[in-house]
RNA sequence: CAGGGUGUAGCUCAGCUUGGUAGAGCGUCUGGUUUGGGACCAGAAGGUCGCAGGUUCAAAUCCUGUCUCCCUGACCA
C-alpha cells in the first residue's frame, strides 16, 4: 500500500509475522490432502484434524508422515525454540540419531531403558541404538571435548527426530514411536553463583515459559517428580487441556501446582488412640484380591478399607516396605521412596509369597510376623474400624483397629506416618492454610531437569577445578516436544469445524479463499492482494483450486489458517474483498478492497 | 506385555453365518449444466479381498499359521 510507510510498519510488525517478506504459496502447487472422512481410528480431535485437514499421513504404529502444511509449523515451532534458547546462552548442534548400544553399558540404560530403547544389528552384527535421548552421547563427547574447568559451564541443544519403542503408541502425534524433539544439556561445576546448575535451570525455565508463551499456548509449567535427585529440580510445562494425559493438581490461592506424581498433601489431622467400636471378624472372600470386589464382598465402602502394598528396598533380597493407604486412594511410590530413605521397588509376587506375605490380602498386621518397615498415611489412620486383608488367601477381616491392633508396633514406635498417597482434587494445599487442591488435566509438552551427576559420575566426566581437585560434572538436560507442541496445541485450540491455530505457528497467517479463480482478473486479484500481505510479512496461502465455494470454505475451517479473505467476481466487482478470522464467529464481513491491508494488521493485535 | 478387536477401491464400510469368481457411498478422471458452506446429469478408471499354507471342482467366505493396525489396561527421561 502506497499510503503505508514502510519503515514506521517495519517497527510495527506483529512479532509473529515474517521480520522480511512473507513467503505465497498456491494450494494447487502444494500438498493439502483434505479429506471428508477421518480414518476409523483417529479419535482425539488433534489426531482427526491433523489427517483430515492434510497435515499428517500414517507410515506405521507411532510413524508419520510430516506433510508440507505439519513441516511449515514445526519449523515455525522449532525457530521460536531456537530463538530463545539462544538468547539464554545455548548452542545449538547435532548427534547423531544412531549409536552403539556400548554407550548405554555404563550408564545401564541398555537395560533400564528396556524395550523402550530401538536397536538393530548392523551388517557386522554390532548392536545399535536409535537413540531416544542423548544423554549418554552427550556425556561420552564432553569427556573428550572438555578439558578444563574454565570451559564451563556450557549448554548445548539440539532438535532432532528421537526414537522410543512405546508399548502403545496413541492418539497421532502425540505419543509416537518417531517424534521431533528439541534436547538440551548443561554442564556446571556448581550449583550456585552464575555459572551454576542452577542459575542455568531458571535461565531455562524462563525460556521455556518465553517459547510456549510465544507459541500462543495456554499451559502451566507445574513441579515434577524428579526421581532421585529430589527437591524442586524438576518442572514440566503442561499444556492445558481437558483431556490430557497428565493430572496436574493446582492451589488457586497459593499457585502451587504439581503433577499427580509430585504434588504433596498438606497438613493432615490423624491419630493412633482411636478407641474401638467392633472385635475383629474374618470373612471369606474368594478369589477377591481387588479393594472393588471385596468392599462390595462385605458391603462397605473402599473408603471404609485399608489397602497394604508391599515393596522392596531396591538391590536387596528381602528388605521388606509395607505401605498402607485408604482403600480409595492410590499409594505414591515416588513418595513412599522418600519416607523411607531408600529406593522401593514393587515387590515381585513370588518372593513376597516366599518371604510369608499373602499378597492380594495383607494388612498391618503382617508387622508383628515378618520383618519390615511399616508406613502408613494420616487417611488410613482416621477411623476406629477398618476393613482390611486377613493375611490369608481368600480372606479379609472387619472391625480391624490401630490401637488395639498395632498397639506393639505403635509403642515400639515402628509405625511411620507420611504422606505416601497421589493427591486429588479436594486435599489440603501443601502452601495455603485451608485451601484445597483442583485437579486439572494437562499435556506434557516440555520437561527440565537438574540430573546433577548421574550421568558425569557413570561414565566419568570430570575435570580438574581451580584448587586441582577432579570434580564430577554437574548436569542439566531440557526437553521440548516439538511434534508433540503441534498436536497439543490442536487439542486444547480447535472447535467442531477444524483447527484454530494461534498466528506465531499457524503454517500460514493468511489464506486467500478464491471463489471463480478461472473468471477473468479474479487470480490476479489474489495475487495482488497477497503480495501485499507478503509485503508485510504474512506468509500466504491462496486457495486457488478450481471447486465450489462450500468445499473450499470447509477446508479453509479445518485447516485452520488464523486470517481469511475471500476474494469473488463479485467482490472484485464492488471493490472490496471479505474478512475474517478463523476465530470469528459467522461469515466474513465486506470490507473496502483497500482498507485489506490494515484490516489485517489490526487482527494481528487482537490474536495471539 | 495381558485382554479385546480389525484387515475387502484413496476414505467410510457392506458381502463372510449358509463357498459359486467382488459391491455401495464419498473421493478421483472425462463431458456437460452449475457456482457463497462438502452441487446435478451422463460416462469412466480403480481391488492378486493383509500374507503364506491347507480343505474343495470352486475360497473374500471354511481351517492352520503369520503379520498389520486399533482399543482398554499396565508402562511412559
Amino acid at each position: 500500500m502506497s499510503t503505508i510507510n514502510a519503515q514506521s510498519d517495519q517497527q510495527s510488525r506483529h512479532a509473529a509475522l515474517s521480520p522480511t517478506t512473507g513467503c505465497v504459496h498456491n494450494w494447487t502447487q502444494t500438498l493439502v490432502p483434505t479429506t471428508r472422512d477421518a480414518p476409523a481410528d483417529a479419535e482425539t480431535p488433534s489426531h482427526i484434524f491433523l489427517v483430515r485437514a492434510g497435515y499428517i499421513r500414517q507410515v506405521g504404529a507411532g510413524i508419520y508422515n510430516y506433510l508440507p502444511l505439519a513441516w511449515r509449523t514445526l519449523r515455525k515451532i522449532s525457530e521460536i525454540v531456537r530463538e530463545e534458547m539462544d538468547a539464554a546462552g545455548a548452542s545449538e548442534f547435532l548427534m547423531p540419531a544412531m549409536m552403539p548400544i556400548e554407550l548405554y553399558k555404563d550408564t545401564k540404560r541398555d537395560e533400564n531403558y528396556g524395550d523402550l530403547l530401538f536397536t538393530f544389528e548392523d551388517r557386522h552384527g554390532r548392536r545399535t541404538a536409535l537413540g531416544p535421548t542423548h544423554e549418554e552421547v552427550i556425556t561420552d563427547l564432553m569427556c573428550g571435548a572438555v578439558t578444563s574447568y574454565k570451559q564451563f559451564p556450557l549448554n548445548l541443544y539440539q532438535i532432532q527426530s528421537k526414537f522410543r519403542d512405546e508399548f502403545r503408541p496413541r492418539a497421532g502425534l502425540l505419543r509416537c514411536r518417531e517424534f521431533i524433539m528439541k534436547d538440551a544439556y548443561s554442564f556446571h561445576l556448581e550449583l550456585d553463583g552464575e555459572a551454576g546448575l542452577n542459575h542455568t535451570y531458571d535461565k531455562m525455565y524462563q525460556a521455556y515459559t518465553n517459547i510456549f508463551t510465544r507459541c500462543g499456548l495456554d499451559f502451566s509449567a507445574v513441579e515434577a517428580e524428579a526421581g532421585p535427585i529430589g527437591g524442586s529440580a524438576s518442572h514440566e510445562f503442561m499444556v492445558n487441556c481437558a483431556n490430557g494425559e497428565d493430572t496436574i493438581l493446582v492451589c488457586p490461592e497459593s499457585g502451587y501446582a504439581a503433577n499427580v506424581e509430585k504434588a504433596e498433601i498438606g497438613q493432615r489431622n490423624w491419630s493412633f488412640d482411636l478407641a474401638p467400636t467392633t472385635e475383629i471378624t474374618k470373612h471369606h472372600t474368594p478369589d477377591m484380591p481387588g479393594i472393588e470386589g471385596v468392599a462390595e464382598h462385605l458391603g462397605v465402602q473402599p473408603s471404609e478399607m485399608l489397602k497394604s502394598i508391599v515393596f522392596r528396598r531396591v538391590g536387596t533380597e528381602a528388605k521388606w516396605v509395607v505401605a498402607v493407604v485408604r482403600g480409595d486412594h492410590d499409594v505414591n511410590e515416588a513418595k513412599v521412596r522418600d519416607a523411607v530413605g531408600t529406593e522401593v521397588e514393587l515387590a515381585p509376587e513370588a518372593e513376597a509369597t516366599k518371604a510369608g506375605f499373602s499378597i492380594g490380602y495383607v494388612s498391618p498386621r503382617t508387622f508383628d510376623s515378618i520383618k519390615m518397615t511399616l508406613v502408613v498415611d494420616p487417611d488410613a489412620l482416621n477411623a476406629p474400624s477398618w476393613a482390611t486383608g486377613a493375611d490369608e488367601k481368600d480372606h479379609h477381616i472387619t472391625g480391624f483397629n490401630w490401637s488395639r491392633d498395632m498397639a506393639n508396633a505403635i509403642a515400639a514406635e515402628k509405625v511411620k506416618v507420611a504422606d505416601i498417597r497421589n493427591a486429588e482434587a479436594g486435599d489440603p494445599s501443601p502452601r495455603a492454610e485451608g485451601a484445597k487442591l483442583e485437579a486439572r488435566r494437562g499435556i506434557e509438552v516440555g520437561h527440565i531437569f537438574k540430573l546433577g551427576t548421574k550421568y558425569s559420575s557413570a561414565m566419568g566426566l570430570s575435570v580438574l577445578n581451580k584448587q586441582q581437585k577432579k570434580q564430577d560434572v554437574i548436569m542439566g538436560c531440557y526437553g521440548i516436544g516439538v511434534s508433540r507442541t503441534l498436536s497439543a496445541c490442536i487439542e486444547s485450540a480447535h472447535d467442531d469445524n477444524g483447527i484454530i491455530w494461534p498466528l506465531a505457528i499457524a503454517p500460514y497467517h493468511a489464506q486467500i479463499v478464491v471463489i471463480r479463480p478461472d473468471d477473468e482478473g479474479v487470480m490476479d486479484e489474489a495475487n495482488k492482494l497477497a503480495s501485499e500481505l507478503a509485503q508485510q510479512g504474512f506468509d500466504v496461502l491462496i486457495d486457488d483450486r478450481d471447486d465450489r465455494p462450500g468445499p473450499k470454505f470447509k477446508d479453509a475451517d479445518l485447516v485452520g489458517i488464523p486470517l481469511r479473505f475471500i476474494i469473488s467476481p463479485k467482490t472484485i466487482e464492488a471493490n472490496q474483498v471479505e474478512f475474517k478470522a478463523r476465530s470469528d464467529e459467522g461469515k466474513a464481513e465486506l470490507i473496502a478492497r483497500d482498507k485489506a491491508l490494515h484490516a489485517a494488521i489490526a487482527k494481528c493485535g487482537s490474536l495471539n
